[in-house]
DNA sequence: CCGGTCTAAAGAACG
DNA sequence: TTTAGACCGG
């Protein structure tokens, strides 16, 4: 048993029997003895969530739709093993994505169970199931097994320093970049050797791959990894050392995966690795396959008397004991995380990967209107590269709206007409916390953020930056790195001159010199260097002094309490009174996060699992108590749901993205289509749908078009609405419904549909005259026509501010573009008539400085500057605007 | 070492 | 338009 030591016991079974508690023990007893009587935990499963809990054997594929119980069943699923003793907690394997996923998973099977999840120590991320692997098998990977865990910006600084290293231009090279490599490289499980030439050559002058292999030393020196080294390394080592997977192999009886179509190729190999048998599917007792000594091979078969149906299948089971349990929970219809690395085929042929595979279709939503659900499944039937399903329900109350789909002038009406919807819901009664914003890009926040505030409406964004990614926290890390990891030369580096000591550059420099030469870690180094008279008399003095200091705190690591200890780390350091004496607004909450950041490690028992644990699992937290509009991306909302869905900014080329459209074709262009899916379920009972006429993208502001997903939206389920303005007056308008009634949908102009829309009259003035007459189907009723008119006229209300505004941000910091006034009218353009459309390189423009030109929003001007394709104009009235040169003409 | 100035880039983000 | 990062001068 190599790699295992002593004070990690591994198979270290309770002797008596599984773990499960009395309670659920007679339960599952009961069961067995007829299935009249199922225990409480199945009750309430639909039929197919019932085979996907009780179909323990073999290889099995969940495909969850949106809404339809799918950690329901993956909890079930485990307290059904448990409970009728087909395993001990320690012999299931259960691995997400995210921890709060795995928190989820936990507690919900801590209330099905008992206590008995508590010995569930293989439910987890990827990642944190990776380092406890790796933990213990760190020699095989040329690791202590205290090895660190770096970030992204750890990576980052130190591939700098790789590229500077080999005398590259680190201009011209971008860490960055290289990073990002790096991580997709081992989001494929590639090593230097495994690389593609090109991929090789593309970086650096065809150095990728010379610095691939650099990193990874430079890795083993630090004594560290990277996040894609815990998924990396296991496979590795299991590879090489087929004695340690073996043991895996007895381990984990039961293996379950959730949020399958994320998963990258590394996580398969991994999962594959974990699940393989040597001779898998045949029937035989093989002695290496024989459960560890001491123990039966199936506590259930083994234990129990009454010769059930489900103890006959564990008896089967004890006898094919190589067959795979694994079960893949997962939608392909949510797969939106391909440019992370996701494969979306490991969902997709998953039974060729698992032969005789068991696929269980989970189609009865339980969230959303029929309405809803018909809108989603018509949008997401435009792919290709799926399994299929369709959503039903049986909720069919006349209540239920229809899809609202809204258009508005500009970006800052739209933020206006959301937030007037929000509050006409507010005067129904509704939550704030039951109402989310939905966006495809951050910067389409901002406006929302600044109406929400000039209205007084609380609001909270989800997601952004996490806590320990900021500033302080990070620095106070570093300190506490150092402390816990001697060998750690990057937090060493990160704050060795924090607060200012005088080590400029020069000294780090000569530090790291030194290091190099000795082979020794940078803080040894530094201490040598200190006593040495090779520096000058002040950063000798500031050099000893922060060795002294790392001395000091290294040995009273042992005697001290670790928060104890983290205080006065940051106290001796002059860190505390660095931002004290610091007058700028945001040094008092940097000093609240620092008090946060000591409280927290009292929940931890040593400095160093509270490290691991930051590095692993530290989220922001977030206030529920605050009835606030909840405002994120769509890629972090997956998972969520709420009563009212607003989506704003269903625009070609914001909506789908054009990045996504130039860089990933038509299978980016389905990508999106499944963003604008998960969008679309994410909604309970009202979902508004917005597009603009008119956006400003990186400060100029063009013309949009609406999103061909809107006219994927079957007209059945969508009604188009009167935008909010001030003409509306919506205060009274929900329930008696002011949306225009649609007329049932005959489906014209489906046979093109994407070479015009059936919005493209009504989002704004591109051509909608000329139009009109082919699209005269739903949308040209009396409340649309109304709306068009209304739109360009919509004007300004008095806006007063409210008391008691509350905002949360949950992370900080973030870096929005924004909006500012002005707005700006341009003629239509068409896209290809192919599904993906191309972005048009900038071309010189055909206009000079001085022309006079006409604008539709802007009236008349006089072109002052050039750049390429953008102009900025002086309008007679406007005052001077930049735009785009297609959007002006020639007076 | 600091602070002002210039430039380039600006999609989503798990651990 | 906004921003972070590099760059330069004091």
């Amino acid at each position: 048993m190599s790699g295992f030591s002593e004070d990690m016991p591994f198979f270290d079974e309770p002797n008596a029997r599984p773990t499960a508690p009395s309670g659920i023990a007679a339960r599952a007893m009961a069961a067995r003895s007829g299935h009249i009587n199922a225990p409480d935990y199945l009750k309430g499963l639909n039929p197919e969530q019932r085979l996907a809990v009780e179909t323990t054997e073999g290889p099995v594929l969940v495909l969850a739709g949106a809404g339809t119980g799918k950690t329901r069943v993956l909890t079930t699923r485990i307290a059904h093993i448990l409970a009728t003793g087909k395993a001990f907690p320690s012999q299931i394997l259960a691995v997400t994505f995210t921890n709060k996923a795995a928190r989820e998973m936990k507690t919900r099977i801590g209330h099905l169970v008992g206590e008995a999840v508590e010995g569930m120590p293989w439910l987890g991320t990827f990642h944190s199931i990776g380092v406890k692997l790796l933990r213990r098998h760190a020699e095989l990977a040329g690791l202590r097994s205290d090895f660190t865990i770096l970030d992204t910006d750890d990576v980052v600084r130190l591939i700098k320093q790789l590229i500077q290293a080999e005398g590259l231009d680190d201009k011209r090279w971008p860490a960055k970049q290289f990073a990002q490599m790096i991580d997709g490289w081992k989001n494929k499980g590639q090593g230097p050797a495994d690389i593609a030439e090109g991929d090789a050559r593309a970086f650096a002058n065809g150095k990728g791959r010379e610095l691939y292999k650099a990193y990874q030393a430079r890795l083993q020196t630090l004594n560290a990894c990277d996040f894609g080294d815990l998924l990396c390394h296991p496979i590795r080592i299991f590879r090489a050392n087929p004695d340690v997977l073996k043991e895996y192999h007895k381990r984990f009886k039961y293996i379950l995966v959730d949020e399958y179509q994320d998963t990258n190729t590394a996580q398969y190999m991994w999962l594959r690795l974990l699940a393989q048998r040597p001779d898998a599917g045949r029937a035989s007792t093989s002695t290496d396959l024989r459960p560890a000594e001491g123990r039966k091979p199936d506590r259930a078969s083994a234990g129990q008397a009454a010769p059930t149906e489900a103890s006959e299948r564990n008896s089967r089971t004890a006898v094919i004991d190589n067959k795979v349990n694994i079960c893949c929970v997962g939608d392909d219809d949510q797969s939106i995380y391909g440019w992370r690395g996701a494969e979306i085929d490991n969902i997709l042929r998953f039974d060729k990967d698992f032969p005789g595979a068991t696929i269980i279709r989970l189609e009865r939503n339980y969230r959303s209107t029929a309405h809803i659900l018909g809108a989603a499944s018509h949008l997401i039937a435009h792919n290709e590269g799926r399994f299929g399903k369709t959503l039903f329900t049986d909720r069919d109350e006349p209540e239920d709206g229809k899809v609202h789909v809204h258009a508005a002038w500009d970006s800052e009406e739209e933020a206006r007409a959301v937030g007037e919807t929000i509050e006409a819901y507010q005067r129904q009664k509704h939550n704030l916390n039951d109402m989310a914003i939905l966006v495809r890009a951050s910067f389409q926040m901002r406006e929302f953020e600044d109406r929400f505030v000039t209205l007084g409406l609380n609001y909270r964004v989800i997601g952004g930056p996490r806590f320990y990614e900021r500033l302080e926290i990070r620095d106070a890390l570093a300190f506490f790195r150092v402390v816990a990891q001697g060998a750690d030369d990057l937090a060493f580096e990160r704050i060795v001159n924090v607060p200012k000591r005088g080590l400029g550059e020069a000294t780090i420099r000569q530090i790291h010199d030194t290091a190099r030469a000795l082979r020794v870690p940078m803080l040894e180094a530094a201490a040598k260097l200190a006593e040495s008279d090779e520096l000058k008399p002040k950063p000798r003095a500031a050099l000893r002094e922060v060795s002294a200091n790392f001395e000091r705190w290294q040995k009273a690591l042992e005697t001290t309490p670790h928060t104890e200890l983290a205080e006065t780390i940051l106290e001796e350091s002059g860190y505390t009174d660095m931002w004290k004496n610091d007058r700028s607004v945001e040094a008092p909450g940097r000093l609240e996060n620092l008090k946060e950041l000591i409280r927290s490690m009292e929940e931890y028992e040593s400095l160093r699992s509270f490290l691991e644990h930051v590095a692993l699992v530290m989220d922001a937290e977030q206030n529920a108590e605050l009835d606030a509009v909840n405002i994120m991306t769509l890629h972090s909302a997956k998972g969520l749901e709420f009563e009212t869905v607003f989506l704003p900014g269903w625009e070609e080329g914001l909506f789908p993205h054009q990045r996504a459209l130039d860089e990933g074709g038509r299978s980016g262009l389905e990508e999106e289509r499944r963003l604008a899916y998960v969008g679309l379920t994410r909604a309970k009972k009202n979902l508004h749908l917005w597009f603009v006429s008119n956006r400003r993208i990186h400060g100029l502001w063009q013309s949009t078009i609406p999103s061909r997903f809107l006219d994927e939206l079957p007209e059945a389920h969508v009604e188009v609405a009167e935008s909010g303005n001030s003409y509306g007056g919506y205060g009274n308008s929900y329930g008696g419904g002011s949306f225009a009634p649609g007329r049932g949908g005959q489906g014209a102009g489906r046979q093109n549909p994407y070479g015009a829309s059936r919005f493209d009259s009504v989002g704004g003035n591109n051509g909608g005259a000329e139009k009109s007459g082919a699209f005269s189907n739903t949308y040209a009723t009396p409340g649309w026509q109304r709306a068009q008119a209304n739109r360009t006229e919509a004007t300004d209300r008095n806006w007063g501010s409210r008391s008691g505004h509350q905002v949360e941000r949950i992370g900080y910091g973030e870096t929005d573009s924004g909006y500012g006034a002005g707005r700006t009218s341009v003629k239509g353009r068409t896209i290809d008539g192919e599904l993906v459309a191309k972005s048009v390189a900038d071309k010189p423009s055909a206009f000079s400085v001085g022309d006079r030109v006409f604008h539709q929003k802007f009236g008349n001007g006089n072109i002052s500057a050039i750049e390429g394709n953008k102009l900025t104009i002086d309008f007679d009235k406007a005052g001077q605007k930049r735009v785009l040169d297609g959007f002006v003409a020639a007076v």
